[in-house]
DNA sequence: GTAATTTTTTGATATAGGTCAAAATTTATG
DNA sequence: CATAAATTTTGACCTATATCAAAAAATTAC
């Protein structure tokens, strides 16, 4: 299984593996394939896995007034989890489902501790990592004070470059916080 | 200096501190006081040091067509820097003044590499710490997202508890992302 | 491959909140 | 304290985008 050629460099972007680090990633995180439409995390239970994604396309929502809330997509060399659920490791708003057939590598949570206990880098990686999504947050946040539908559109095109064709535009709507009519009329005038 | 029973107590709500490193803390650590009005951190700077406020508020921002918009505000226990900038040490578009006479403890990058380096709970520390302020990032994106001028403003409220009547009414609304002439017509209606 | 379902588009209308301008109030300064 | 400067409030008006409804198009299922 392709860990070593998938995973690792991930985490090596951030930190050196060690041969040992590598041993217990290799050992601890599993590949998993999710159907289209398949539920990977109900908001339901305790998140207690993140899946890195190897191939495939995740939605990330939750349900506000009955209707789905796309909080945000993740695709190819990402991890995905709800996010405080995972972290916290209590009950949160989040589902996670399967928009394109998805293969991912699963990290279960007691893994990740006994990894953060035993191999401070991991921490590191953490911190990290941790940073660059930070930076998206805050990115996010100003598109969403100060733009306009279209200007939200275009932040969208951007941060979701490679996949944004994959997305149905309901998802991306109700993502940017703007009615589908909004953007379809958006789309329209291009 | 009470870094001892202002900082450390901090750190304490995240990682046990050891007396080796409560030692370097405490040495690389450093009061400083800003009067109201002073600039703690200038864009056109790389920010080399974070902030831990001991007494006061301080107002991170950015300029927008000439004017200053709020991004958020700081006051007693909490770290302030320009994150980006600060993470990554390269420039950004953040400013930092004080809203009030403010005394805060400073650390130096080069000081917090250092901790990173020889103790590896500190970097549990970042992570950790990092997630709390994750948690408050989604939340306000949340409440961009979905939610009326007066919904945000309410979320304001909550979010600033302690603080919120120590901010004036201009920098709210930046922060808020609507003007100030709704924000003063959301105050008198109630 | 046709029917059923879901998603997207188009149209008409309503409204929250923006902008501009000026008055009122508060805060800062010599 | 008095004057200047900054901030907040109030009013009039306008526009971007929401909502509701229905048609069209695309996708899914039998």
């Amino acid at each position: 299984m392709d860990v070593e050629s998938i995973v690792f460099p991930h985490f090596e972007q951030y930190i050196r593996l060690s041969p040992e680090l590598k041993h217990e990633l290799a050992n601890r995180i599993h590949l998993r394939t999710f159907e289209k439409g398949e539920l990977v995390h109900n908001a339901d239970t305790i998140c207690v896995r993140s899946y890195f994604i190897r191939k495939g396309l995740l939605r990330t929502y939750f349900l506000k007034d009955d209707k789905e809330i796309s909080e945000y997509f993740s695709s190819e060399n990402q991890w995905v989890n709800s996010p405080r659920s995972f972290i916290k490791q209590k009950l949160d708003i989040y589902y996670i489902d399967a928009l394109e057939k998805t293969e991912a590598f699963s990290l279960h949570v007691q893994d990740l501790v006994y990894l953060f206990d035993n191999f401070p880098e991991m921490e590191r990686y953490a911190r990290l990592s941790m940073g660059t999504n930070s930076g998206f947050m805050i990115e996010r946040i100003f598109s969403l004070r100060f733009t306009t539908a279209k200007e939200k559109y275009e932040h969208f095109l951007e941060t979701y470059q490679h996949i944004h064709h994959r997305i149905p535009l309901g998802m991306i709507a109700s993502y940017l916080g703007i009615s589908q009519e909004t953007l379809s009329r958006i789309r329209a005038e291009k």
